[in-house]
DNA sequence: CAAATTACGGACATTTTTGTCCTTAATTAT
DNA sequence: ATAATTAAGGACAAAAATGTCCGTAATTTG
């Protein structure tokens, strides 16, 4: 659904909120090892969240790494679909048509309208936090195995 | 969602199938130009549909064109997704963990698992010939323009 | 049979996405 | 200060997706 780039990102900050705080960092290698993403691919993609939209913060040098603030942690993950300019897939047709609308629909319009909504719905009330405390409470998981 | 070629797959099948018959065929240009896509990109496309699943029928020589049967009419949209290769999308974890399941569930799972099988279902119950009867009624289009 | 029409198939080109590598900058510890 | 560590940033490379072009094959019409 999403480029490999947006999965990444979604994976690397869920696992940040998790296992990071001000006090302990998380590196690079650290991150990608445990998401499954290729490092370097990975170091982009982090930088991609620092700047910018700035959902994630870092520190270079000795015990340097990523970590997200608390105010962070509180964002819906739509904000990070949104840092990755990714937000966009679940606004459109799902034809690709430019003009589908209510007044002028594609022929799944109808049936697309009743899902789209609470796909989007979902981005937006999970925050970051919420999901990385299901992982902290051992309910559910973020580590992925590569290919 | 899917890829460009997909929804011009998608576009493309749903316009022949409203337009055309044995008798009455239509012809690269025509379908490209309705649906809005590059006449030698779409040409690509097609080709794969009357190869491998076979979702539609072309004649060449003069009058000739793409078609479809009243039998490939009643497949499922889901049928043109599988033809491009493109129903994996619908199968994936929304974050990409190849290990994603109800008993190691991603954060996102027990949500993401209430709507992506209404997505399936749309694509499954959906047939080619239902979508091509509501633009036919004209209560749906499928056609566009170029960006 | 010849000419026109239309899809087919292969090669090529461009753009986007994914991925790597290497140097630099910032920070910390010794 | 020096060295070690870590992210930042630029250049580059590979793969996939998108798109174009052109000659060929099949079919129909005259």
């Amino acid at each position: 659904m999403f480029l490999k780039a947006t999965e990444y990102a979604l994976r690397a900050v869920i696992f940040i909120a998790q296992k990071s705080s001000v006090e302990k960092k998380l590196g690079l290698k650290e991150i990608a090892k445990a998401i499954g993403s290729p490092q370097p691919f990975t170091a982009k993609i982090l930088q991609q969240l620092t700047s910018g939209k700035r959902i994630i913060s870092s520190t270079r040098g000795p015990n340097g790494g990523f970590y997200i603030s608390e105010r962070s942690k509180m964002l819906p993950v739509y904000a990070i679909l949104q840092a990755m300019g990714e937000d966009v897939i679940l606004k459109k047709c799902v034809l690709g048509l430019n003009l589908c609308s209510e007044t002028r629909p594609c022929p799944l319009h109808h049936q697309y309208k009743l899902i789209k909504p609470r796909l989007i719905k979902m981005f937006e009330t999970k925050t970051i936090k919420s999901l990385a405390d299901e992982i902290q409470s051992g309910n559910s998981y973020i580590t992925n195995k590569k290919s």
